[in-house]
DNA sequence: AATATCTTTCACATATTATTGAAACTTTAA
DNA sequence: TTAAAGTTTCAATAATATGTGAAAGATATT
């Protein structure tokens, strides 16, 4: 194999794995992108990489930077910009995991907590439904909260858990 | 806020949380409706409360017994099956994880290895390649064995886990 | 073995989501 | 200023994913 086409795999293969979870595509392929990037990529050279049009990399990168999991540089004496990706793979991570509790975790809690308040209603149905969702609650709340608690960790979150639990 | 219009906004909101995280949007809806109904029901009854269609009813519920959290039931007498949600929450949950990483997180760490064999290429970038990608490899492989040690417990393991990392 | 009841399949239709490209916009520097 | 170099926006289009329904396939019942 060669190291263009082990490369495109690669970037094939982490946008697929985007798209799994939730992520687009394209933004999880200009991440991949950035991040095996010795330097830092100009929109141009993102474009011709990855062969897609001048809209969807200003949009996708936006998206990233977003997320805070992509930097805009400026080099001196250039007038375009240069994106380039957080390169702590740990960092990004808990990045994510953050941004994810924000984004889908809390508004979701908030709705699992407000459907429970309907009008009285003693039937059969709606009492397993309040329970239902009320465990569904405790349930995504603790693991919110265990989220959080990991990625508290600065450094290396991953394998400090593992060591922890190790006990 | 009526009885049913709590139980729309709750299938509604459960659908469109399963399509961020991968899962189907109707596949979602059936299994939380399943899950909030105190017997269990025919493929007729999901059709008709979700308004899909045979087909797609027929699909999904597959789909769901495929990943082992919705089961058929025979009723004695009775010739047609109904079907029935995995009640408890914990397990629900470790399933799914341990499905997914057998499904998207071991694929991935095969690709991630077989794509640092490339042929000798002594680049800037090729160099960087493989860092990039044995580090990834290294952050997957770490939070899939986290995650097994975690869905490892039995039962409520998110509890578990909050307590065992409060220490 | 014919019929009734129910389930699955799959070609086609529909809906959703992502992408393009050209115009509008912004910034820098001559 | 105004031209050049670059970025962003967004309506139109393409690609993808989902859903439909009718026919074929099962399976039980008479």
């Amino acid at each position: 194999m060669e190291f263009r086409e082990a490369k495109d795999q690669f970037l094939q293969t982490w946008g697929a794995l985007g798209s799994q979870w939730g992520i687009n595509k394209t933004m999880a392929q200009i991440h991949a992108l950035l991040m095996i990037s010795p330097d830092s990529l100009s929109m141009e050279e993102v474009m011709e990489e990855l062969q897609i049009s001048r809209g969807n990399a200003s949009m996708n990168l936006r998206g990233l930077i977003d997320w805070g999991i992509v930097y805009k540089e400026y080099k001196p004496g250039e007038r375009r910009e240069y994106f380039k990706a957080d390169q702590d793979i740990d960092s990004l991570a808990r990045k994510i995991a953050i941004e994810r509790s924000k984004r889908e975790i809390k508004p979701t809690l908030r709705i699992l907590e407000d459907v429970r308040k309907f009008d009285e209603d003693s039937s059969n149905e709606a009492q397993k439904f309040k329970q239902k969702t009320q465990e569904l609650y405790d349930f995504v709340s603790r693991a919110d909260t265990m989220l959080e608690k990991i990625t508290n960790q600065k450094e290396n979150w991953v394998t400090k858990t593992i060591l922890k639990l190790m006990t």
